[in-house]
DNA sequence: AATACCCATCGTAAATTAGCGATAAGAAAT
DNA sequence: ATTTCTTATCGCTAATTTACGATGGGTATT
C-alpha cells in the first residue's frame, strides 16, 4: 500500500466510525448481522447452512465482526454461540446517527 | 481472491447498505464527509491542504465517495465543487437507521 | 483411549485498496 | 496559440481482503 510515512491521527470518533463502517462493508457481514438480529443469537454452523460459503469463510467474517466489537462469542461446547454485542452496537448506532445528523 | 464460482445474490438493501458502509470504511473518507457537512461544499484543493496526503490520494478518495453516491461534483472551472449528494445521503441515513433498529 | 463434532486457524491465490509521483485533460487567461 | 491552474488518471508498489481447502484444537461421547 506504500503507506504514509507517519500515521495520520484522526479524532477518536472518526476512527471508531470508520472501523465500524469497514466491518459493515461487506454484504455477507450485513446479512450475518441481520440474521443475528432476528435470531438474537446463533452458531457458526447455522450460518454455514444459510450462506453458500465455506465454513472457514464464515468463520473469518465472524472474526472480523468480533474484532470490530459488533458481536461476541459465548462458549457453548462444542459450539460457539454468537450474539450482537449490545453495548458496542449502541455505540455504533449512536455514531452513525450523529454522523448523519 | 479465489472468488466464489457464482456471485451471491443478497437483498438489494443489504447490497446498498454494504456499499455505503464500505465507502465510509476509511477514516480519511469519514473526515472528508464531516468536512463537507460543515462547509456544505468544498474543492479538491481545499482538502489537499487539510489532509497530509497527496493530491492524487485525495482525488481517489473523492472518486470512491462519488461512486458510492455519497457526494457529487459540480464543474466550477477550473475547479470542481464537491457537495454531499443529499438524496443518496438520506437513503444511506435511512438504511443505517433501520439496520440499527 | 479413541471417536466424533464444531469451529478456528493456517496456507495459499487472486482481487482490491491505499498510497505516491508523474502525466494528462479541461477551462480560463494571457 | 500558449500558459496557467486545478483536478483526474495512469502506473507502480505494498498491504489488506476475500475466498478456499486442509489441518488443528477443544470438548463431549462412546
Amino acid at each position: 500500500m506504500k503507506r504514509s510515512l507517519e500515521h495520520i491521527e484522526y479524532k477518536q470518533d472518526t476512527e471508531a466510525l470508520a472501523k465500524f463502517a469497514k466491518a459493515l462493508g461487506h454484504p455477507t457481514r450485513i446479512a450475518i448481522l441481520k440474521h443475528l438480529e432476528n435470531q438474537s443469537c446463533c452458531f457458526t454452523g447455522d450460518l454455514v447452512e444459510v450462506f453458500p460459503l465455506a465454513q472457514s469463510t464464515i468463520s473469518q467474517h465472524l472474526k472480523e465482526l468480533k474484532n470490530a466489537g459488533l458481536i461476541q462469542g459465548e462458549l457453548k461446547p462444542p459450539k460457539i454461540k454468537y450474539c450482537i454485542n449490545q453495548e458496542n452496537w449502541n455505540i455504533a448506532k449512536l455514531l452513525f446517527q450523529q454522523f448523519f445528523d
